[in-house]
RNA sequence: GCCUCCGUAGCUCAGUGGAUAGAGCGUCGGCCUCCGAAGCCGAAAGCGGCAGUUCGACCCUGCCCGGGGGCACCA
């Protein structure tokens, strides 16, 4: 396990966690066998044999052999030779094993082959019988709380809030799925000096002329920012009337900053109707994406309680209070762990001038989280730059002494640049959400009209939507989230090759032999798989029984990428699969019953790994 | 200076302490009388450098080189 919290590791064997009956007879095997031999044997990890089209598990005896000669046993021979040999004496003794095909040994391993009816059978069955809960895991009684979707108000909705969003639902849609109870938050920045910024320049500029639509509001308001910026910001070559009137609307805009903070009437007004404007967008958007937040935390409403917490960590000598020689309220967090060099450093969680800052409502918001909504992990999906941020709020809490400070967890992730450069809110060089939404949809819908005409408009309408939104999303999950996406608009909305859409064809391929088969046909026959199954199909049959270890993994490790990788890895099977075996007209009734069956099953997990993606999984397209 | 992330094929990205390092795009070459070609099959091409740990390192550790980010009253 490489990041995510201190549980228990992630087993190998896990892959083969529908048949550990099984690995567990062989393992005993295995032990009884060394014993017998005098072999001391080290712990065996199993992994799946890494040859295509032959389905099984293996395990090495390097690490036994290699114990051997540093005990000095082993006869002098190279470690590979000897794992070798174990290997082969320890084939030779095996009893068969029911399920078993056959055992080898090769280069020190020994290889474990599925009796692959038996198994074929156990998968397909155990997908159809579970059908949406395929993958499921068990109820781990704990909960988790994903904040995310926390974009600044005044501004509007860009693909790097996006990115944000589908990182945070895809993950709390693993976490769920997973088997925790899941509490998705959002803590919008709904006050501070960019949101005074942009009330300013309206009231003063553009007062009463707002745009009626939800988006084009949101636009707006974006432009607004960067006009307002570029009017405040000091420049080369300024005539001394420019520095007059900047320096007049700077007075001006710290004048309502002040009355904001004591309560005037007009600019709170103000401040409440242009928030909103905000609000709504960011609803409308997450409705379009079929996000539910359960809690809303708003900035301006943990900024005044937040205080509260520094009197108490100046009580308990967490916080060092500078304010008799005018200045801040400190937590000094190098020196109480008693670190020399330079790691967490001091933070300021108070002003001189007593007023708040990000880290303090942080740690107010976290104690809430911990105390009024029971989060047992808590996980801050925000980009990297605030990784030091994070860093000295759950180092404070440790201090602080909530044990649930070591299973808070930061989710970083990298910039949604641009080919020509990083994108910024204050220059306007924003790539907007919706108008990629848009120009996705009307780009799938050109492709779809031109070979889909047979489908009625309105419902054409509708699959370009799922189509482009699921190239979007697979385009933000798809890489990892430590790297920067450099947004491309014809890369990421492709419909070829690695893509989200790729994935969504194979699942209506699947509808589409289904369908052609005549609803469930093949409902009321047994599951046999009694016949040589092709290796395409073995092939499928495997990556289906993988999917309750890549939702294990992806949830463990914080990573919607892997259920990316996972689902594209499914839908590049199936398309194989789909070219070489026949599925409807397959003469023998038994192994058409059976191809249908495993059709019904790649469709399942399909579907449901694509819900963990946040995309839809469409029938026709 | 300190902390942190990153460096894998021409480009964008996966991946593993051990059996042949995988995809997509691009390039080149095949496949639609056969469940939909948004597809399939094939070819060329790769682990930044130097040490160390280990039976074994692309993976772990250290250093170097190259790039991003951060480092007391922004969020």
């Amino acid at each position: 396990m490489k990041k995510g919290w201190g549980g228990a590791k992630i087993q190998d064997d896990i892959i083969f966690n529908m048949f550990n009956d099984i690995q567990q007879i062989i393992e005993d095997q295995i032990k009884i066998i060394c014993a017998a031999n005098d072999i001391a044997l080290a712990a065996l990890k199993w992994t799946s044999i890494p040859f295509a089209g032959e389905w099984g598990m293996a395990t090495s005896f390097f690490q036994t052999a290699a114990d051997a000669a540093r005990a000095g046993q082993g006869g002098g021979k190279p470690v590979p030779q000897r794992a070798q040999e174990l290997a082969e004496q320890v084939k030779g003794q095996l009893g068969s094993v029911d399920g078993i095909s056959r055992v080898e040994a090769v280069r020190g391993y020994l290889n474990v082959y599925f009796e692959t009816s038996s198994y074929a059978r156990r998968v397909v069955d155990e997908v159809l019988a579970s059908g949406t809960d395929f993958g499921r895991g068990a109820p781990k009684n704990e909960r988790v709380m994903v904040e995310f979707c926390s974009p600044n108000t005044h501004h509007s909705f860009h693909i790097g809030h996006y990115l944000n969003a589908m990182l945070g639902e895809s993950l709390a849609r693993l976490t769920s799925f997973a088997g925790f109870e899941t509490i998705r938050a959002s803590y919008p920045g709904d006050l501070g000096l960019g949101v005074i910024t942009v009330m300013w320049a309206y009231d003063k500029f553009y007062k009463g002329q707002e745009p009626a639509g939800i988006h084009e509001r949101g636009q707006w308001m974006l432009k607004i920012y960067a006009e307002a910026t570029a009017l405040l910001e000091k420049k080369d070559g300024e005539t001394p009337e420019d520095i007059t009137r900047r320096e007049v609307f700077e007075a001006e805009r710290r004048e309502m900053y002040k009355k904001w903070e004591s309560g005037d009437a007009h600019v709170r007004a103000l401040w409440q109707e242009t928030r909103e404007w905000s609000l709504a967008e960011l609803r409308d958007i997450l409705a379009m994406l079929k996000i539910k937040i359960d809690v809303w935390f708003y900035e301006s409403e943990v900024d005044e309680p937040s205080r509260k917490i520094v009197d108490e960590l100046i009580q308990k000598k967490i916080a060092t209070d500078e304010r008799a020689t005018n200045g801040p309220v400190i937590v000094k967090i190098d020196e109480l762990l008693g670190l020399t060099k330079d790691k967490y450093r001091t933070a300021v969680i108070l002003r001189s001038d007593g007023t708040s800052l990000y880290l303090t409502k942080d740690l107010a918001l976290a104690r809430e989280k911990f105390e009024k909504h029971h989060v047992d992990r808590s996980i801050y999906v925000v980009d990297f730059r605030q990784s030091l941020h994070f860093q000295q709020a759950f180092k404070i809490l440790e201090i602080w002494g909530f044990p649930q400070a070591a299973k808070c967890y930061h989710l970083s992730y990298g910039y949604v640049t641009l080919p020509e450069g990083a994108m910024s809110s204050r220059k306007g060089r924003v790539v907007l959400f919706k108008e990629v939404a848009d120009e996705a949809v009307k780009r799938v819908l050109a492709v779809e009209s031109a070979k889909r005409g047979d489908i009625e408009e309105s419902q054409r309408v509708e699959i370009a939507t799922q189509i482009g939104l699921g190239a979007l999303a697979y385009t933000m999950l798809s890489t990892d989230n430590n790297k920067d996406i450099v947004f491309d608009m014809d890369t990421a909305l492709s419909f070829d090759g690695h893509t989200g859409p790729y994935i969504q064809n194979a699942h209506v391929r699947a509808s589409a032999i289904l369908r052609k088969a005549g609803g469930t046909a093949e409902s009321g026959q047994p599951t046999m798989f009694n016949y040589s199954l092709e290796q395409k199909e073995v092939e499928l049959i495997e990556q289906i029984a993988k999917f309750g270890a890549a939702v294990e993994q992806a949830a463990n490790e914080y990573r919607p990428m892997v259920m990316a990788a996972y689902a594209y890895e499914l839908a590049n099977i199936f398309h194989s699969f789909y070219q070489v075996i026949p599925v409807t007209q397959t003469e023998d009734a038994n192994i058409r019953s059976d191809r249908l069956k495993l059709v019904r099953a790649a469709r399942q997990v399909l579907a449901n790994a694509l819900n963990l993606l946040v995309i839809d999984a469409p029938e026709v397209m």
